[in-house]
DNA sequence: GGTCGTTTTGAAAGCGCGTGCAAAAATGCG
DNA sequence: CGCATTTTTGCACGCGCTTTCAAAACGACC
């Protein structure tokens, strides 16, 4: 039945009050060096560390952060975690993981609001104003990863894939490719919409159209399965475009398995450059989606709102870039 | 300026006492049918919630549970990870994620202690015994994945890593391969080392040894390079072991680079059957380690451990399984 | 030494909630 | 209807900490 070591412990050890104890570990507390140093050292012999939940009952803050992602198992959600995790770490926050699949995020962040989060950061699903106003309600400041929500208001930060499709399809129309397919994610879903359109608009500006659209899960199956489709229709396709990477690696197997040459035969690219886009025999032609940036942009935007509540809501569009390898 | 609500608001409303409020929300407690439903009916269109974190000051659980994990970006424990979130959720618990990079686990442990995680899932760096007794210092049991605490005191689960190597030894001697190699993974973890031994001892039943040994980090990036090196050396290999599935994928890339036939010329064998293992043209024979009874059992130790703290520590071995695809 | 302006300190009031305890209400029974 | 039980309720305290506020200690300066 092992008793923790209170303020009141330390308090009581060191002969002071136990609000001096708090000074101690509050920095730019008013509490003189040499009691402080004091205070830490008896601290640190009992083995005391401030309790963080009693310290967030009071103070506003709770140094919690609600970190909502879709499927972990996905290469570029479990990058993109990664760089999050890493950036909350280095800002003293501490990530609270809800993992939504399907349609519960509002319960989940139901939850998570009633552990007095500091703020949310949701790189999945689709949020409602709804949830947002309820988030804003809370006094926990919300910022969208990968999605933007139209109505505005919302902090969010997404790669600029506008311009990544204009990368892939002026490359494409260079190769003098004119048969193109275009393999989809998860229909509504953001990065799905607005790659989707964005490709539809930049192949018009080079007289082009897409022969086929498909449409898979972002899962690297899908894009084996929906890739092998596309392949055996007979369309003769000359590129198949792809709304993220696992989608093309799939497709690159769907190729490989039916002897057909990539690029020269067959154009593939991807979507996001997650780390294993660059391996296997045939690297992956792609758009860079600057995980890292986007993990502390995320955290920025957050920090703002949380020292400026009454701030204008932002929308950071991260710079994507043009990886040439060799699938396309 | 938001102001939450709190459980006094509610209790105005309803015409009740705070106690009442509370006792509406706590499952159990004494309270009649009508004023509960009242009370949580006034909550609702207040849109009140306990508040968790000042629950958890005065219970002595707070719901929370420390998940520490390594590079998450790496498939295997990206599933483990996912599968551990979801067991958590089910079992009314929420993630408190540590991503462990370096020596610094002993600092992210604390710092979650102070937040009075009810109990922590270690599956990543390594334990001792120094950081255990200070878990149960502080009434939160440790639970380890993957790895087991020889000196014992410890519940942990962990896959059957002798038996997966036998069936890997028995298979392929069953081939006839007798030029093997050994790609391990990044040294001082605990997965490398049992592997490696199992590997050795179970060749030994079948009159082999290892031709060559060589070591990745676990990364599919260190299997090409790797892979790569054993292919080149002029070794004449029979077949490649690998210490987990990513790392053989990249020797599978290796190969293929090298117009190597596997598993003819070639096999090459991985371990976890993470789900990349089974697409690509050439699907990997590997050893299933079942992620998801892990999370459970996991789940199981720690709510098991939570309700009886006396109880003694447990190691759960897993059951593997030989997934007999077509790498080797 | 005394006065005034500065730190430095301790007492006490919360933060939002759970819960033991005793009072109040409801129920059962003769 | 009266009494003994049982259920339901409210009060008040405490969880571990932060943070006013006013008192105490300190230091400088005349």
């Amino acid at each position: 039945m092992p008793m923790r070591v209170t303020a009141d412990d330390v308090a009581r050890a060191a002969g002071v009050s136990r609000a001096m104890v708090s000074r101690a570990f509050t920095p730019g507390a008013s509490i003189s060096v040499r009691k402080r140093e004091h205070v830490h050292r008896v601290a640190q012999t009992l083995g005391y560390r401030p309790n963080l939940i009693a310290r967030g009952l009071t103070g506003q803050r709770t140094g919690l952060i609600a970190v909502v992602v879709g499927e972990i198992s996905r290469p570029y959600e479990a990058w993109l975690l990664e760089h999050l995790v890493k950036a909350l770490s280095a800002h003293g926050y501490q990530p609270l993981l809800l993992a939504v699949e399907g349609a519960n995020l509002t319960e989940m962040l139901d939850h998570a609001l009633a552990y007095q989060v500091d703020g949310a950061i949701v790189a999945a699903g689709s949020v409602s104003r709804e949830i947002a106003d309820r988030c804003r309600a809370s006094g926990a400041p919300l910022v969208l990863i990968g999605r933007v929500l139209d109505q505005g208001g919302i902090d969010a930060v997404c790669c600029d894939n506008r311009e990544g499709m204009r990368l892939l399809a002026a490359r494409l129309a260079g190769q003098g490719r004119r048969r193109l397919a275009w393999l989809g994610g998860t229909p509504d879903t953001f990065s799905d919409q607005e790659r989707d359109q964005a490709l539809e608009a930049a192949l018009l500006d080079h007289g082009l159209t897409l022969t086929a659209r498909r449409r898979g899960d972002f899962s690297q199956a899908s894009g084996v399965e929906e890739g092998g489709w596309l392949l055996d229709a007979g369309l003769d396709l000359d590129a198949i475009l792809c709304a993220n990477d696992a989608m093309a690696l799939g497709v690159l197997d769907a190729a490989a398995q039916r002897g057909i040459h990539v690029p020269d035969a067959l154009a593939v690219t991807g979507f996001d450059d997650i780390p294993a886009a660059a391996l296997g025999r045939c690297a992956l032609t792609t758009i860079r989606n600057p995980v890292n940036e986007t993990a502390q942009a995320a955290l920025r935007l957050l920090n703002a709102r949380l020292q400026t509540p009454g701030l204008a809501a932002q929308v950071v569009r991260v710079d994507v870039a043009l990886i040439e390898r060799i699938s396309a």
